[in-house]
DNA sequence: AAAAAAAGTTAGACTAGCCTTACATTATTA
DNA sequence: TAATAATGTAAGGCTAGTCTAACTTTTTTT
């Protein structure tokens, strides 16, 4: 069990925002990372100081930046956190996809391991075997709100 | 449709605390609330005074706390979520109380009433009609993990 | 009813995360 | 290649939420 730097639930965010990045085209800018985050690239330069503190990116001033393997996979946990509580949160709840991601990127920092592979154990297994549950649930629901 | 007067998840946590004081005793003090947010004396005076500012509770100086009626709306519904999601988590994943408690606590703030409506209907229909899927699901769960 | 204890408040300090403005570096383009 | 544009950094300011320490008010005890 190796020990996690304690960063922020905001550090996540920007630590997500790098991952994207990176995965996409090989290495994050300044730039990105604001836009993606909305937020102002001063505030952005603070930021990547403090993940290299924690260690989990490679930065220099004006280089481009790059995840450390420590980055890596604290990064693909959040993102991972992130598609499984949006899978969860569309294709069970029927919840629209704006509101999922947005959902999603706010509890992604409060969920911890356990409960998000139960999540992902239970979503796959509704979907694998009561795929009428789920039609029945949204008539249901639907029932309700009408 | 009323306006909710905007207040951060750390006031939301002091609303929910008093909320619960109210409940049991009819009225909070400062002590209680401290203890149940794990926060100094200090710290209530403050919150106390945005709460009243915003205009979700009564409150004077040495006085006992009381819930205005927008401040026990807004206090019930953020206890609803708390719950909802605690049962969620506790008798659909099969979360232990524990961690259940936490994640609700955290989870509350960033979870919105449409998501919420379909949660307490999804778990109610799986509860009255399903209980075989819970069943299977937590053996499939523990082989995974075993 | 006076003293002591408990509870509450105030003021000042600190941190995280944001912004803005001015400046520095790098990239583009004329 | 020199000027311009784009990007990035640094410094200083702001707010929310926390703490501590000193002080006030209320409650309890003797």
């Amino acid at each position: 069990m190796k020990k996690k730097h304690s960063i922020s639930a905001s550090m996540e965010d920007y630590l997500e925002a790098i991952f994207f990045a990176v995965t996409r085209r090989g290495a994050a800018q300044a730039k990105d990372i604001a836009e993606s985050l909305n937020v102002k690239a001063g505030t952005v330069t603070g930021a990547l100081q403090n993940l290299q503190k924690a260690g989990y990116i490679n930065y220099a001033p004006y280089q481009l930046i790059t995840l450390t393997e420590e980055g890596m996979k604290r990064a693909s946990s959040i993102a991972h956190k992130h598609q499984v509580l949006k899978n969860f949160f569309t294709d069970i709840l029927g919840i629209g996809q704006d509101i999922a991601d947005k959902a999603a990127c706010r509890v992604e920092h409060n969920v911890g391991d356990e409960l998000v592979d139960r999540l992902v154990c239970f979503t796959e297994m509704i979907q694998s075997e009561s795929t009428d549950l789920i039609e029945k649930f949204k008539q249901e629901y639907d029932n309700i709100v009408a």
